[in-house]
DNA sequence: GCGACAG
DNA sequence: ATCTTGTCGC
């Protein structure tokens, strides 16, 4: 048995338990998450932001060791350690979050953004800026004869927006769409995280 | 068997 | 994601 076999198990397993439903309430702050790497260290962003002013609240930075490789369909054991780990260092509550990688647009309908949600009890929202499965169909993403993906494009570039947990589909497009700058491509938490997470700087 | 494949 | 120079465009 496995890593990764029972990596599928825990996503098959947890898809069905993901509410694709609204069970959220007001939306005034937004975490968005993300996760870069160098040689065998992944330096993790978080970023809390004003949903109204979209005015960062509270950014931290994480250092973490990874031996995990990168295996499509499998990002959540790469990336779910560091990305918890400076969520949690953040020691501040947020109304929803936005993760840089697909929710339900996965192949078991269970990307890392739903493995987040799930973990954190939060409203979550995925986020990839490519394809991983399924077909574009006019603004959406059909995957087993099934809508799981919703497309907002900015600047001529896509991304491919699906729910993590407890946030219809309609809903995610719509409060993602909110997020994104006026001359942006990625909303303002997921861009912002990826620029820190991209900081090389010593973390004290 | 072959190709595709979030970050 | 990351490796990397110059280069095209606003």
């Amino acid at each position: 048995m496995t890593r990764y076999t029972d990596a599928v198990k825990l996503q098959e397993k947890l898809a069905p338990i993901v509410i694709t439903k609204d069970k959220l309430n007001k939306i005034q702050t937004v975490c968005g998450v993300d996760v870069s790497y160098k040689n065998n260290d992944a330096y993790a962003a978080a970023v809390i932001i004003d949903a109204k002013t979209l005015e960062v609240i509270k950014q931290v930075r994480k250092k973490i060791k990874v031996k995990t490789p990168y295996v499509p369909g499998l990002m959540m054991l790469r990336e779910s350690k560091p990305a918890l780990s400076a969520i949690k260092s953040l020691k501040q509550d947020f109304d929803l979050l936005l993760v840089d990688g697909n929710g339900r647009l996965h192949p078991r309908k269970c990307g890392l953004a739903c493995y987040l949600g799930i973990i954190l009890d939060k409203p979550t929202i995925g986020i990839a800026k490519s394809l991983l499965g399924g077909k574009i169909s006019g603004s959406s993403v059909i995957l087993y004869d099934e809508i799981l993906g919703g497309i907002i494009e900015k600047k001529g570039k896509k991304i491919f927006v699906s729910v993590g947990h407890k946030i219809s589909l309609k809903t995610a497009l719509k409060i993602t769409g909110s997020l994104v700058k006026e001359g942006q491509w990625l909303p303002e938490p997921l861009r912002l995280a990826d620029r820190l997470s991209k900081d090389r700087t010593e973390i004290s």
